[in-house]
DNA sequence: CTTGACACCGTACTATAGTACGGACAGTAG
DNA sequence: CTACTGTCCGTACTATAGTACGGTGTCAAG
């Protein structure tokens, strides 16, 4: 299958009708000319690649406006490989500042949660309430 | 001073005038009421040390809707401690899964990068552009 | 007594990533 | 022929957390 009506497209690329119009509208995918007789859109396997690849991005973290950046290296013969490498190392970086904030969080929570009286009413003496309110 | 304008407990508060507002439109604190002559709202220790309460709670991770419950479960003088507990172990519950996921992509990114040939046309050839294309 | 800074209020706009809706057609099955 | 499903398109709405704007009124300094 080469051509497809834009809910075969969203099918076979795991996503739904309405974020394939979505992405149309983004500009991160082109939207097909309307060859067909009746009206309909015709998707082909490039698009449906398209999407994929616009999927795995996400699940390395890209945003939809970093993605465009790379389906625009993508599609440039001219691309050198280490401007693709240059944004994955970025998005390495940013991805080990996000763990460094969440260690730091995790940490604070173990030690409220460690110094929880457990039970009993809260008011007053609720050691995680008590961190949370300012110090007066 | 117990008593002062929007502005001056935005600046106490560390956040802008127009969060106090929002804040209050989100119901996270209740707006004074207007006793002053000349219609100026006067904002009291309590809700400074409220908004206060808000940022901390967001620096764990904690969204404005939780701090609404959290809020509320300060407030009322019933609060058993482990309610409390319950909702911090939640919490640190789902910033170890997001460490998780972000140790996965981690890993994926440095394996993207490592075997990057540096340099040279990426088209056809590049490892991470290749990656993210779904495979035919 | 004018100027500047601040307050009040409602509404609108930002970014992110979609999701939903309504009306008009097209295609297919019974 | 009717019903159902799918497509097209524009617009609007969702959640999250604010940020900005415009008009009007108040206050304090010079």
């Amino acid at each position: 299958m080469t051509q497809r009506t834009i809910g075969d497209a969203a099918r076979e690329a795991g996503v739904g009708v309405e974020t394939i119009r979505f992405y149309e509208r983004k500009g991160l995918i082109s939207q097909p000319p309307k060859p067909r007789h009746n009206g309909y859109r015709s998707y082909s396997n490039e698009i449906v690649e398209r999407i994929q690849f616009i999927r795995n991005a996400q699940a390395l973290g890209f945003s939809l406006q970093e993605i465009c950046e790379l389906l625009a290296l993508h599609a440039d013969p001219n691309t050198d490989c280490n401007s693709v490498r240059t944004r994955a190392s970025a998005k390495l970086e940013e991805v080990e500042q996000k763990m460094a904030q969440l260690r730091d969080i995790r940490s604070t929570l173990k030690k409220l949660i460690s110094s929880c009286p457990q039970k009993g009413p809260a008011a007053g003496r609720c050691t995680i309430l008590g961190t949370l309110s300012p110090e007066k």
